[in-house]
DNA sequence: TGCTATGCATAGTTTATCTATGTATATTTA
DNA sequence: TAAATATACATAGATAAACTATGCATAGCA
């Protein structure tokens, strides 16, 4: 699948997977994103990390570090804000998503 | 409607339409996105313009200057290139969509 | 004549994602 | 036990897409 499609779609993933499953850590969201695309969308570290710092650093989301055996975990939920907003979120990407649907599909013949 | 979430989907969007209505001009196409999505999807001079180059540039699009009276208006139609890559552009961006769609409909209640 | 719509274009900015790289620990396997 | 792989977070710099703002010019209408 082309690379770039993603632009734009990262933010509203990550906060539906957090909507869902409560709180997450970085490596959990990129291999959850994977599997449930069987492969075909893949989220960089690149990508991730930074997309999860501008969500915290807008206050959509909050963290807490935790120790797993010696492990740490950084782990991410939706903060009380992040939570009001996730509704507005994913209605515009569907809304959006039916739009180009709409484009995209529509026949002149 | 957020802004940034037609991130990569413009080029899909215009070649889309050439595809089916064979050649347009660049006002044309913004006012037809904009009719066909009752103003949701409204696409700039200052992005358009630039996608209309970048993809005669790549040899998607060619063009064709005429004058309607006194103005001229510069018309983009698929070139023979653009006419075999269309097909695959169409279905990344299908692919994509239906992707994005699944991760934010899965329930895990 | 002034206003609105049409039509193309670019300069400069912002933003998202990418590639590439770094650090470090845990687990598996030969 | 050594090597390879997986886990885990992070940033610097590059690239590209879309934005804001602005400019020029003509057409049509009130």
């Amino acid at each position: 699948m082309s690379s770039n499609l993603l632009s734009g779609s990262l933010d509203t993933i990550i906060v539906k997977l957090l909507q869902d499953n409560g709180e997450m850590y970085g490596y959990e969201i990129s291999k959850t994103i994977s599997r449930l695309t069987n492969g075909k969308v893949l989220i960089k570290e690149g990508s991730l990390y930074p997309a999860l710092h501008r969500l915290e650093a807008k206050g959509i989301l909050e963290t807490e570090s935790r120790s797993i055996g010696n492990r740490h975990r950084k782990y991410y939920k939706l903060s009380e804000k992040g939570s009001k907003e996730v509704k507005h979120i994913l209605h515009d990407m569907q809304e959006f998503i039916e739009n180009i649907q709409n484009l995209l599909n529509i026949q002149w013949t």
